[in-house]
DNA sequence: TAAAACAAGTTTCATATGTAACTAGTTTGA
DNA sequence: TCAAACTAGTTACATATGAAACTTGTTTTA
């Protein structure tokens, strides 16, 4: 009867606010992890974890792969160079890109990193059973589709 | 018998990192649609939308509701004040704190964004039924209280 | 084959954000 | 009751970020 009362939402209830809150938390419990240890950043990460799945693509791919904007990816792989945990190799046939490979260095970092990040990547399912997981993994793969419908966003 | 050989991660299929760029896909995509309609932010889009819910709270109440820390709270008040979408009122009792409440203006920009917002987690979740909604939000949960153990994150 | 269109990557600039320091007001306790 | 400790909220500063413009190199096409 009254349609001037406002129809409220509850926040705390609302599917993007907590997946925002959860993401938000668990990428900065990580991060602070590796930034702590070794200095380096959530894109810097990202970009190493791309490299050291895939060695010696170029910038546009990263910048594809990490789900990140050229400029983004531009910042931390010259940063990763300046400290040596990423080197570039000039491409022989297309002077504009080059291909970006982690250094030894890195490589260790990356190591490093790696059973860290899967460790916790372990604790956070490690109240699920394995169907759970593979559930949880599937319906956020439905958000993804409605979410970004045509593009993959992984 | 390698001991060298790093151990990949699969950065796309990392739940931490998929939980991110599906909530950040999500988030950018609802704030365009208020940005370019009302010229509201997101963290300034939280607040309303605490407001919207419990009026008359204070900055450190709305902190905690919303999870933004007090400086972009009060950054977010001060700039929607500055739009007349909220004022401030203060309280008797104790001089540093006041009341924050949408104002008339503002209560119609939230009856707006509202069905906005709930139109938009009704597509997300289109595609599951109901019981798959409920799992999600378990499993969100199982999530929230390994990544924030102790503290609840909504 | 030269101009136009395009692509890769960087730089610039304006704005957003986080941390720490600060201001003003309140509570505690000797 | 008054100094010390504490709390609410703001400001300042350094850094991060995004959008657009730019530089350099490549491809297209007339």
């Amino acid at each position: 009867m009254d349609e001037t009362m406002s129809v409220p939402l509850k926040l705390s209830d609302y599917l993007p606010y907590r997946l925002s809150v959860l993401s938000n938390t668990i990428s900065r419990s990580i991060a602070e992890r590796y930034e702590a240890a070794f200095g380096i950043s959530m894109r810097q990460w990202r970009v190493m974890a791309i490299l050291g799945e895939f060695a010696g693509l170029n910038a546009t791919d990263i910048s594809e792969r990490a789900a990140m904007d050229k400029v983004a990816v531009s910042r931390a792989v010259s940063s990763l160079i300046e400290m040596k945990l990423v080197r570039r190799e000039a491409t022989q046939d297309d002077g504009r890109r080059s291909r970006l490979f982690l250094t030894e260095r890195g490589a260790g970092v990356y190591d490093e990193i790696v059973p860290m990040a899967a460790g916790y990547e372990a604790e956070l399912t490690g109240a699920m059973d394995a169907d759970e997981v593979q559930k949880l993994l599937e319906l956020l793969d439905a958000c993804a589709s409605i979410a970004a419908p045509g593009r993959k966003l992984w």
